[in-house]
RNA sequence: GCGCUGUUAGCUCAAUUGGAUAGAGCAUCUGACUUCGGAUCAGAAGGUUAGAGGUUCAAGUCCUCUACGGCGCACCA
């Protein structure tokens, strides 16, 4: 428990009593303006509008009745009916020497852990991971680790696109070429061209058309020869996104492609017809709800194929039946938002016991504010993405470490360009569309990768030079208002990480973990640490640099970026 | 047409989910150091939160309307 914990329980406990019907909470937090003082709350105003009473009264009384713990000021009463916190530097420094005691760094597990099936990634066998995927893949993997770290049981999952309709043209033009051997170096590129071909052949005349749906046909009806160039498309694609995967530092638990399910399909449409779930319209088998839309929800096509929404129920059942999972969270394009409508209210119809989530993130927009799409324009490749990012911090590392060679300059350029990368995409909210430049996506200065991990170095570069290994535990004494005001900051880490796992939103962690790294710049300036004026200060300000880098290790983690000791 | 979503400083984004005087970075300008790592710090300037109404002690945040973007709406995934 850490300062606005230890005040919020004394609180709760106040307002438990007094006005019990007002809920549990929470209701201290920390004061935008630092004037009012360090934590507020406005607790009065909402009492005061529920019961009918005067905020000012039951502010008074809040103030009066309800003490702070030790070591904080009378809390001040202002405005309408606010209740402004302040807790003296003893109580700050009492604080930070639990947090440092803490290997969890404050953040508290949920208090019923659930099982959590994460959804992301979810590339298409037979094609390059392009831009369009960056996002579902750094997002999922940093959900993952945040609802791991908050006490739950996560199982990732990379469902990948390895069953669709693309594989009837796809399988007509490399049969077509005489099923050539793919190359090591670039067989997705080859497996590109064919897909490329196959497409134009068959949009241009009917008769290529039909041939690639046969191919599919009898891809999907288990004729060997065809299985068996699909399974060496599926192994070639696996050694691509193995590769990207690593370099990204992003695993999954499970890979299961959608033709895992195949068998299943009809069997969910049987079962959604005989339960009256689902009808026929026009030959083909639908879901209708007018409350999500006039269009149904369509399972079956009048063909007799099956579609992406038969799939995702086939796997949603799975996840429950055979994963057990509580909670399943899907992360995706947000232009997929009406399908999950319908996934998750047919699968809720149909009985499924789960909490489901589509956690959705903005589209990525060309210079032309237009979608990248994988058919028309030149979807930036995420290989590409990779290397520019790791030449462009090469760049800089030449002019700021000319002393640096050979792997050594490699590895701290692909690490601090990923870095950068990952940081940029994660740091505005996930709502946003964005527009790909390169200079923004892979930007090295300010609210960045860098600047946060320029502070962890020179965390590390102290305790280095104090002949210290590991981060030590000392009484803390705070002097300087910069040292304060760290120590009450890094104090917010638990409930920052608990807010973005809530929200399922990380960029709330790169706002906390920027700040951290500033106040921690400013503290390097304000006060020396190895030429501090007592060894009682030197000591304190040692514990707290190692903390400090403690948390942005902690933190950075989270979001899937590495430190690293000097750079 | 219906639905989803967005519009905040010149640009890119925040704002602890209805709280007090809307904050950062970039770009521009001015300062600080013979550095516990300058990939730093301090300061200046930059705003009618697209517009108009409404709800209330309090609105960037909620409601209504308008304008302008983006996306989705039966046999693709």
């Amino acid at each position: 428990m850490y300062l606005r914990a230890e005040l919020e329980a004394n609180v709760q406990s106040w307002t438990q009593k007094n006005f019990p019907s007002l809920g549990i909470g929470p209701w201290i937090r920390p004061c935008a303006d630092p004037r009012h003082g360090h934590f507020q709350t406005h607790f009065p105003l909402l009492a005061a509008k529920q019961t009918g009473g005067n905020a000012r009264e039951i502010a008074t009384r809040l103030a009066e009745e309800c003490s702070p713990p030790p070591g904080w000021e009378k809390p001040q009463i202002a405005g309408g009916g606010f209740v402004n916190y302040r807790a003296t530097p003893n109580a700050v420094a009492r604080g930070i020497e639990n947090l440092r005691k803490d290997k969890a760094f404050g953040i508290v597990p949920n208090e019923r852990p659930e099982t959590i099936v994460v959804d992301f990634s979810s590339p298409n066998i037979a094609k390059a991971m392009h831009v369009g995927h960056i996002r579902s893949t750094l997002l999922g993997d940093t959900l993952a680790r945040l609802l791991r770290r908050c006490g739950n049981q996560v199982i990732r999952i990379n469902h990948l696109g390895d069953w669709g309709t693309q594989f009837g043209k796809l399988l007509l033009a490399y049969r077509a070429a005489g099923r050539p051997e793919l190359s090591n170096s670039n067989a997705i590129q080859q497996l590109e061209e064919f897909y490329k071909l196959g497409h134009q052949e068959s949009e241009s005349d009917p008769a290529k058309m039909e041939l690639a749906r046969a191919e599919l046909a009898a891809l999907q009806s288990g004729d060997p020869e065809r299985k068996k160039d699909w399974e060496v498309f599926c192994e070639r694609s696996a050694e691509h996104f193995r590769e990207i995967y690593r370099r990204l530092n992003v695993t999954f638990d499970l890979e299961k492609g959608e033709s895992t399910y195949h068998e299943e399909l009809p069997g969910v449409v049987e079962d959604l017809l005989r339960l009256k779930i689902a009808e026929i319209s026009q030959g083909a088998v639908v879901v209708r709800n007018p409350s999500i839309s006039e269009e149904p929800f369509l399972i079956r096509k009048s063909d007799g194929a099956f579609l992406y929404g038969t799939t995702d129920l086939a796997a949603l059942r799975s996840r429950i039946r055979d994963l057990h999972a509580h909670r399943i969270i899907y992360v995706t394009d947000g232009r997929q938002q009406l399908h999950f409508r319908w996934l998750f209210d047919t699968a809720h119809k149909w009985n499924q016991q789960g909490v489901f989530e589509h956690v959705w993130f903005g589209t990525i927009l060309g210079s032309d504010r237009k979608p990248l799409k994988s058919r028309d324009g030149t979807p930036i490749k995420l290989v590409d993405l990779l290397d520019e990012a790791k030449d462009r911090a090469k760049k800089i590392l030449l002019e700021k470490r000319p002393d640096l060679t050979g792997q050594s300059l490699e590895d701290k350029a692909e690490l601090l360009g990923i870095a950068s990368l990952k940081y940029a995409d994660q740091m505005p909210g996930r709502n946003l569309d964005y527009v790909f430049t390169w200079e923004k996506l892979l930007a090295f200065d300010g609210n960045t990768a860098p600047y946060i991990l320029n502070a962890y170095v020179r965390t590390r570069s102290i305790l280095r030079k104090a002949g210290i290994e590991t981060p030590p535990y000392h009484p803390i004494v705070l002097k300087e208002p910069a040292e304060e005001e760290l120590s009450r900051h890094l104090m917010q880490y638990g409930d920052i990480v608990a807010l973005a796992a809530q929200d399922r939103r990380p960029h709330h962690l790169c706002g906390y973990l920027f700040e951290t790294a500033g106040m921690f710049h400013r503290f390097f300036e304000a006060c020396p640490v190895l030429q501090a004026p007592t060894p009682d200060l030197r000591n304190s300000r040692l514990t707290l640099a190692g903390l400090t880098g403690d948390i942005l290790r902690d933190g950075l983690g989270i979001l899937g970026i590495p430190t690293l000791e000097e750079m």
